[in-house]
DNA sequence: CCCAAATACATGCATGACGCATGTATGTGA
DNA sequence: TCACATACATGCGTCATGCATGTATTTGGG
């Protein structure tokens, strides 16, 4: 192999590999899998019903079509996502200043779903870090701020991504933004 | 503060902080949007089509048992699954050895679009991971494989994991087990 | 060798979560 | 004041899926 062959070589996996992607979406099959099982045995809705939960509660009074754009939804889809909610007795919908608007709030019995909700996501999780040790756990956790705080985003971006997250958690969010979370 | 309040909320963080699980979800949440945009863009059906395409891809010659496994789908889901690849002219069924077996292989045409599908997965992961450095990459890629090496799992939970992946770019795939894959 | 049980796949039917097109009520600006 | 925009609701269809059940094939005792 001459300098050169080993140079190219060298530049390849320099700038070609792509294990890093396929690890990270092996990653997000397996999380997907786990925090879906888990959260449908403690809600039995699927699509972003329960993502609706946890995001209302984490900004009470949310407008349906606030919701629509979080939840990447069509405004029917959010429509009727806030009517299951309703007949499900886990929200509630009150008039906003502007009579257009409905103020999405979750009821007690939605604020206790929610709480089910995100524990079972946060063990379903738990379930894929437990072989790391508590080093490694820092250096994890280091990265992916890093990357999530560089992610190319506009406000919404972050509303998206963390639309399912236990927001009392992270301090602070490492999401690029104006930072108006928690 | 005393010396045992620190000690207290030193075993508090190390034991109870539950960030990464929490920036772990978002990641996923991030990936998932940006796979299934990307990935519908390339191939206009949802659920477990495009992973089927890829997972058999993988391994040509499947069965529909096999493939109702990898997917986590019923056996009609499977069936039905498979009928639309087929309608798409993507897949066919070859009769296996056991007359009650059908055994699916790729259409020349599926092979494209599997290639296509695997490409907008990398495409859309790779613009979450572009502000890491070279460095940042390697440490990333590091732990992620020692976390799913460790991923306590059986035969089938590799297969599941890995049902999108491109198969061709892991060397070796550190999901645990026989390693039979590739 | 035969028949019951298991296995592999197919099909009728229902459902849940969505989107598109459209309708209704309310706010706003020239 | 009136056209237009905004916020939400509703009729209707679709897609992916599950359950229950049916059909064809294989297999393992008796």
């Amino acid at each position: 192999m001459t300098i050169l062959e080993k140079y190219a070589r060298r530049m390849y996996w320099s700038f070609m590999d792509k294990t890093l992607e396929n690890l990270i979406g092996a990653l997000s099959v397996i999380a997907a899998d786990r925090i879906g099982d888990a959260v449908s045995g403690a809600y039995p809705r699927g699509g972003e019903t329960p993502a609706a939960l946890t995001a209302i509660g984490a900004s009470p009074g949310l407008t349906v079509s606030a919701l629509q754009a979080v939840l990447r939804l069509s405004q029917p889809g959010a429509a009727r996502l806030v009517d299951r909610l309703v007949a499900d007795g886990l929200a509630e919908k009150r008039p906003g200043e502007d009579a257009r608007q409905s103020l999405v709030h979750l009821t007690p019995k939605g604020r206790r779903m929610r709480r089910k909700i995100l524990d079972a996501r946060h063990d379903a999780i738990a379930g894929i870090t437990a072989p790391l040790s508590r080093k490694e756990r820092d250096a994890f956790a280091a990265l992916l701020n890093r990357m999530l705080s560089r992610y190319p985003s506009c406000e919404m971006d972050k509303y998206q991504a963390c639309r399912m997250c236990d927001q009392s958690i992270c301090d602070p969010c490492p999401m690029p933004g104006e930072g108006v979370r928690r």
